[in-house]
DNA sequence: TCGGCGCGTTAACCTGGGTTAAAAATGACA
DNA sequence: TGTCATTTTTAACCCAGGTTAACGCGCCGA
């Protein structure tokens, strides 16, 4: 939960799961969505003192590895296979960052939605229009407009 | 520039530049903002035959050291220390990353251009607010509008 | 069988930001 | 000092998305 220390990393190995800021105004939004073979861990926590800023959800049975992220960090120092593996998986999330930020930035709603159909068109299917709404970063009416808009070009 | 093979790492040991998306449309969009101290390299480019995604211009003089990724990577391969430097840079990036994410996606542009504001006053000195504007997601236009808004609240 | 509840849709109205265009303000330089 | 380019502001109009609320649907549990 959002607030916790939990310095931890969890390696996904079945389910899916949703990574959710919860505003203070009590709007969620999705970070991110996890599935089997993604890993997740908060990077605020990871730091000495850190809170993790969001909260994490299983939209189903999932299971789970968890990871003391110290205790990863302190292997790392003295594996250097270990150690390289770690920059393979930062660099693989970090190229994920990036593509999100450019749809933030870059992209109008309905074309973070039209991409989001075209690169992972199985999630469209698995998780509720609300869950896949707050993903892009609008309320659930704004998509259903936006569908509507698409199906309507379509005929 | 934006669609070069440029596979470097670029050190900034002084000056101002910004990282911005040229987009289909003519656009421009701020992807970050780099001074002293920061890291810039392309990941798309770091890959294999990947193309860089953005563009990189100087705002002032500067003072780059160039690191071929590629090096980078087998140095790193072997020596335990660079690797786990390598770890703490990709670490803090990746920090800023996710920063950047929830600003995208939970604020609203005036909130993000106070944050802008509070969290990095002397840039918002060095660069035009067309560069803000572009790097909060919205028009110069708009910019002008929220500063104006804040500014009759004040009285 | 019925009631509740979460989901998706639709509609009406509101608002923030985009677009375009035309002033002002600022600054560089001759 | 005047000229020119750039930046910033202002205004008018438009549109995407937010807000609120109503309605239909499927599901589950009593």
């Amino acid at each position: 939960m959002q607030g916790d220390e939990d310095a931890g990393i969890y390696w996904i190995r079945s389910g899916l799961l949703k990574a959710s800021y919860l505003n203070a105004d009590g709007r969620e939004t999705i970070k991110s969505f996890l599935q089997a073979g993604d890993v997740i861990g908060s990077l605020a926590a990871a730091e000495e003192g850190g809170h993790c800023s969001y909260d994490l959800i299983c939209l189903e049975a999932s299971d789970l590895i968890r990871l003391e992220f110290a205790i990863l960090r302190e292997k790392a120092q003295e594996d250097l296979v270990l150690s390289n593996q770690v920059t393979d998986l930062l660099l693989a999330f970090a190229r994920k960052k990036e593509r999100r930020e450019y749809e933030l930035l870059c992209l109008s709603a309905e074309e973070r939605y039209r991409l989001l159909q075209d690169t992972m068109p199985e999630l469209a299917r698995q998780v509720t229009q609300n869950d896949i709404a707050r993903y892009l970063g609008i309320t659930p009416v704004a998509l259903s407009r936006i569908r509507g808009r698409i199906a309507g070009n379509r005929l």
